[in-house]
DNA sequence: CCGTTACCCACC
DNA sequence: GTGGGTAACG
């Protein structure tokens, strides 16, 4: 019933800045009472296919305990099953990767971002769920930040069982209720688009009722005994071993997955680290800082200019541009403060944040970048498991099994 | 290949 | 009116 903890530095991993920036919205961020300036502030909850993961953090530790539903694992099963879910956080927040490291490189070859380092510190990318990623950036499409959060809490709330229930840790007499992600078979049913117009998605309704049934026709919904996935879904995974242009073909195949959308999946759920995906605010960000010629009065997205401003940050930020690009989105992005996400059962805390007022944090300065510096060795020379090694070192003894499983995942991991 | 427009909904 | 976009048209 304790939390288990990792030394991890802040500077390595922000909960509080990764996730709520815009790349998972499913996970519950709850205020804590607490008189320890030192200790954590809100615990952090996402709701997985058979269990409830839940966080804490302070600057130097990363705290996480594990729910399970309701046959309660027995005592051998528990630590089996404690080790799946350090694993889990291992691989969700690629731990393997030196975020510092990577800053380091990206203060070196621009000087816009060196400005930024120090403020937006600790913002890295997840490996999220495929499946649940493609459907969560169809609902991205003209739409913000804190909708798009209410109606992916909606669609699990409305499409999944219930896995279980967990107080409020600030006022135990509440609870939330936790979901997991619905799969392909459940989203692909016909009358699924109805029922999510009638949930407020407008126009995606279609697009995620056709994206499922069409997964499923084409790539099966059957589910082996060692593997809950789906078909498709492990097909999706599959995409992370193919070439990012491979694999964006096969996301473009989708319902109301365009190229923006499809990038947003490639960076977040299939490991291709290289790409930044392209929106009309990060646009502005290449116009005000990258030199990119700003197209007098509104210029449309056309798949050109796309290529174009693509090309310009991949030779900015080198190998792991679209890990950069998603620390200068974060800085942009003001509305940050006031957002709070809450649980699917619990009423919605109604604190909107104006989201067009984005703080130019990025204020002008024309280009400082290097003049398109040749490619940088990159983060490729930074030591594998740097942090996971610490990690390792700080656990309990009686977590010593794991280091062998986790050791032996990471080489049998599919991440190029 | 490039440029338009409609589309759901929330916000200004 | 506008928009962290996409599909369908000319």
């Amino acid at each position: 019933m304790s939390f288990h903890s990792l030394h991890i530095p802040q500077l390595q991993l922000s909960l509080a800045a990764v996730l709520k920036c815009g790349q998972s919205f499913r996970w519950s961020i709850i205020p804590l009472r607490t008189n320890d300036y030192n200790g954590p502030t809100h615990e952090y909850r996402l709701c997985l296919r058979d269990r409830v993961v839940c966080l804490r953090q302070s600057s130097d530790t990363l705290f996480y305990r594990t729910v399970y539903p309701d046959p309660q694992p027995t005592s051998p099963q528990l630590a089996l099953r404690d080790a799946e879910t350090l694993a889990w956080v291992d691989d969700y927040f690629q731990l393997d990767i030196d975020l510092v490291k990577l800053y380091d490189q990206w203060a070196i070859r621009d000087k816009v971002f060196a400005r930024f380092r120090d403020r937006f510190s600790g913002i890295r990318i997840l490996r999220q769920d495929p499946w649940e990623n493609v459907v969560s950036f169809i609902c991205s499409s003209n739409n913000n930040i804190s909708r798009i959060t209410k109606m992916v809490q909606n669609l699990c709330s409305h499409f999944s069982p219930t896995l279980l229930s967990l107080p409020d840790p600030a006022n135990p007499d509440q609870s939330f209720t936790y979901h997991p992600f619905p799969p392909p078979s459940i989203l692909s049913l016909a009358d699924v688009s109805t029922t999510l117009r009638t949930l407020g998605f407008g126009y995606r309704a279609e697009f995620i009722q056709k994206t499922a049934k069409f997964l499923v026709d084409s790539h099966g919904s059957d589910t082996l005994l060692d593997n809950p996935c789906e078909a498709s879904e492990q097909w999706l995974q599959g995409l992370r071993s193919v070439s990012t242009a491979e694999a964006r073909e096969e996301l473009l195949k989708l319902t109301g997955v365009g190229r923006k959308v499809a990038d947003c999946v490639l960076l977040m759920s299939l490991d291709k680290k290289e790409v930044v995906p392209v929106d009309t605010h990060v646009y502005q960000i290449a116009i005000k800082h990258y030199g990119m010629k700003g197209g007098s009065g509104k210029t449309t997205m056309t798949p050109k200019l796309y290529d174009e401003l693509h090309a310009r940050f991949f030779s900015v930020w080198g190998e792991y541009a679209g890990w950069a690009h998603s620390v200068m989105f974060t800085a942009d992005l003001k509305a940050f403060a006031d957002y709070n996400i809450t649980p699917s059962s619990s009423p919605q805390k109604k604190t909107s944040t104006p989201k067009r007022k984005r703080e130019s944090e990025l204020k002008e300065e024309g280009k400082d970048c290097l003049p398109t510096p040749p490619l940088t060795p990159g983060p490729g020379a930074i030591s594998k498991a740097v942090i996971g090694a610490s990690v390792l070192a700080l656990e309990p003894e009686t977590e010593n099994m794991t280091l062998a499983e986790r050791v032996k995942r990471r080489r049998t991991g599919k991440r190029t």
